[in-house]
DNA sequence: TATATTTCTGGGAGCGCTCCCAAGAATGTT
DNA sequence: AACATTCTTGGGAGCGCTCCCAGAAATATA
């Protein structure tokens, strides 16, 4: 029943070569007979053969998402939720088909990685939730297959699109300042990540241009998650800071918990800023002034700069930081002064 | 760079053919020239090439998992991630490769299916969330593609896994009743889905078997969300009943939120049953008794039984449905006469 | 030792496609 | 009308692999 080129070919009167001809898109084909192929092609249904075009292309068409055994908790994660369909709409958009990798663990990326980028089944690959050091990315610098890395990598000449994370944070910082607060507290996300890095030095940055420190005991890290958001509000509540920027807005709304708690009120007693733009933010009470960043976009540039490395339009390493925004909500939404606090 | 099988031939002093003979594991190869190969496929860190595997063999060890244009929201579902979780880590030890369809749109979905179905580029197909009169399905049965459907499709003749929903629904009845309960309510799923269609049936089937009817207006539907839990927990509130049965445990959140505000004390005042078995149900103050669905294994039986779809094994349409089990918790933990109520 | 039997190995054919080249058809030029 | 030029078209070759068959090597049997 499965058609070839050949089949098609006959039923229409011309070759192999004119069918493919007319597939492809290629020109010098007359009219009236491109027409009749496609006529065949339309009424009989037929699809090329993947395999044998790739086979004598070298191309599949098929990308891969690699997911790293550590994250199968995050996968509920809105973020990741986000990015992975900002990815495959991209890719549906371009064209490709997209293969998701999920590892269970560290022995079963070992054993399904390289064969992974070796198999001529995939045409590029986009790597998300690297670690430092990761070993995956140590891997495939022997590797020729592209990659394109979401969130800035620790090592040096690859491809990775990030969002500007220190200038968000640096953002948070100014606002804060600007409205009065003096006491400014981080709710740090873990620096052995990237993005909790430049968050945390961009904070500082931030404070700093506006000549304020950041004392140690008003700094407390988390992990990405409510639970530790909570909990490590409740540490920085006993150095009393006037304002908090919470590294995420899964952080922020676990500190958020942790104030009413405690009584505090937002933003009367206290600001609160977070980063993501998530929609948790947005609909807790009250709203929370957050660092957006444009997660959907981020995947789909990812799969745009690996086609044009695949392509050979562009050559690695391409870098690209996707602009963040300050979004004011009630959590930040008077200033110091009209709070009605004793400072300045 | 890209090694052929001709080249490890050359290199281990053997032709083409054994070295195939001994990637495939096949055996009429003497040990020492066996052990010779794969010691310089072992060096040259050699992968057969994909394409040129499946051109000859018609299989690529690639399935399908298509989820529809609807369920984008979905995605971040806790039954969504754990189900693509089963599925990938399944697929990953029978060695296939799992590509994600994330359809935008109905257009998308009409564009791209049928091509992803006659391409030859997947083994099988996965096919989760389908709706009823599901055109996906429709369009299906033309194609020779197997198919594996996730939950119970509304027509016949297609190979699917699903939970025991009518069974599950019927134990939480039968539990609520045995516990002295009488006026046992339904905060309904949407019965233009299977799931919701038969975890109704089989609530009334237990309830009857207990010798209680399902009054109209001890019955208000949801939609799985947390929100629609609420506001049908309420509509249910003004018809007093003793206990009631969620038909998903999201719900049964949103149900459990809007007791708290009316007053109502949990399991004191009314008892409460959800369905799923999600980590929320568990962590919930006071937790939520149960019907808890193995969602990992179904993904992973959908995996086997396309599997053997694919391989001839079996024939089509093979149906397997997963037990459930009722899980005892907090929300139901004690029978209407220790509650100290005035019924029997 | 000669022959029958089994085990192992190499090469041809072909999967369905794209690329390339050359031949044929159509058009342009003098 | 005769030739040069351009546009179309067909078929060969080959992508890297598996399958199959026949010949070579090893082993068993007389």
């Amino acid at each position: 029943m499965n058609l070839t080129l050949e089949d098609i070919g006959r039923l229409a009167g011309v070759s192999r070569s004119t069918v493919s001809r007319v597939i492809n898109d290629q020109d010098s084909v007359r009219l009236a007979v491109r027409e009749r192929v496609q006529e065949v092609i339309r009424l009989t249904g037929y699809t090329p053969n993947a395999a044998a075009r790739s086979l004598v292309s070298g191309r599949t068409g098929v990308i891969g998402l690699v997911i790293p055994s550590r994250v199968h908790s995050l996968f509920e994660d809105p973020y990741f939720s986000r990015l992975i369909q900002g990815i495959s709409a991209a890719s549906n958009q371009a064209g490709n088909t997209l293969s998701l990798f999920l590892f269970q663990n560290e022995e079963e990326e070992a054993e399904l990685y390289p064969r992974v980028i070796t198999s001529g089944f995939l045409d590029g690959l986009i790597l998300t939730a690297t670690r430092m050091a990761d070993p995956l990315l140590a891997r495939t610098a022997v590797g020729e297959i592209p990659i394109v890395v979401v969130g800035r990598p620790d090592v040096e000449g690859v491809s990775y699109v990030d969002v500007d994370n220190r200038g968000g944070a640096l953002k948070a910082a100014t606002h804060l300042s600007s409205l009065g607060y003096q006491r400014i507290g981080l709710l740090g996300a873990p620096v052995s990540t990237t993005a909790g890095l430049d968050r945390l030095n961009g904070f500082v940055e931030g404070l700093a241009a506006c000549g304020l420190p950041l004392p140690p005991d008003l700094r407390v890290d988390g992990d990405f998650s409510e639970a530790s958001g909570y909990v490590a509000m409740r540490k920085l509540l006993a150095h009393q800071p006037d304002a908090v920027f919470a590294a995420s807005d899964t952080m922020a709304l676990g500190a958020l918990r942790a104030l009413k708690e405690a009584g505090i009120r937002v933003p009367q007693d206290m600001a609160l800023v977070g980063f993501d733009g998530l929609p948790g933010s947005e609909n807790s009470v009250p709203s929370i002034t957050t660092i957006r960043q444009p997660v959907t976009e981020t995947g789909a540039r990812a799969v745009h700069i690996l086609n044009d490395l695949v392509t050979g339009v562009a050559t690695a390493p391409i870098v690209e930081i996707m602009p963040v925004e300050l979004v004011i909500r009630e959590s930040s939404g008077t200033s110091r002064d009209s709070a009605g606090s004793d400072v300045e």
